[in-house]
DNA sequence: TCATATTTTGGAATTATTCCACTTTAGGCC
DNA sequence: GGCCTAAAGTGGAATAATTCCAAAATATGA
């Protein structure tokens, strides 16, 4: 009945409460950061280490049922990679995240043309730009 | 004579000796960290200070004078403009980097579809593989 | 040459993440 | 059903990259 503990048994990782924890947080929230995890693991299962999160996003990373999304200077995000390949837009002043689906096909978006020698190779792209309500929001500040 | 400091000046940067020696630095080496080039610049102007590093990185890149490039984990790597629009290819053990010319046609690879509301929109992206060095190097401890 | 806005300095603070040594626990086994 | 052992978690300190802050220095243009 309860999908994460198989899920979990089925890429060969021990059945814990960090981790269902946050498989269950993951399922419930979208591109989150570990901090907000913790956080919400922790309402969850009460005392979980910083640490146990780190540990866990990571185990899940590695055996593909969790997707780690990496922004250029913001802290990383994770989410459950039953959602689909996809990449984001996200917005440079306020961090909103879009779920962007690629639309000009599979391959060419994600596949660099030569490999240069490298193997499994894949790419995580996310797209920046400046969300409508940050653009016309009346007195930003300038970037620096 | 010296496109430096008519770089600085067209930008709008007044031309101090930290600019002009990251300039300089970066005429020399591609993707390179903020890190590398303090103390490249330093061992040519002597002394210059860590946030001078950043801010002179950051203005500089506000003008579109440099490009930043932040892969995933990484800490940001810098290069000149100059080099025209490339994304990068990078290896996951060594962090070798291998620029990369985006050989399928121009706007797909780099423009969403849909814009979602956003302007300004831009993507650098990275590609993540092993390189052969790594992927043959004897023993090679597994990923965690 | 001077005034002023822009830059740089130095040092401390933050943020995200990882390291380490020790304790706890899940799950196979008798 | 209760051990055993490897796997996972804990707590606390450490690190790496970057940013904040207030004071001192300096580039420019009037």
């Amino acid at each position: 009945m309860n999908g994460i503990h198989e899920q979990l048994r089925a890429a060969g990782l021990r059945v814990t409460s960090p981790r269902v924890a946050v498989m269950e947080v993951l399922g419930e929230a979208q591109h989150v950061s570990a901090d907000t995890v913790a956080k919400a693991a922790r309402s969850r299962t009460g005392a979980v280490s910083t640490q146990a999160i780190y540990n866990v996003l990571s185990d899940l990373v590695s055996v593909g049922l969790v997707h780690r999304i990496e922004p250029s200077g913001s802290p990383a995000l994770y989410e459950l990679s039953t959602r689909g390949t996809h990449h984001h837009l996200m917005c440079r002043e306020c961090a909103k995240v879009v779920d962007l689906a690629c639309e000009h096909g599979t391959d060419p978006c994600i596949m660099p043309p030569k490999k240069h020698g490298f193997s499994d190779i894949e790419a995580d792209i996310v797209f920046w730009g400046t969300c409508r309500e940050c653009r016309t929001r009346p007195n930003r500040s300038t970037n620096r």
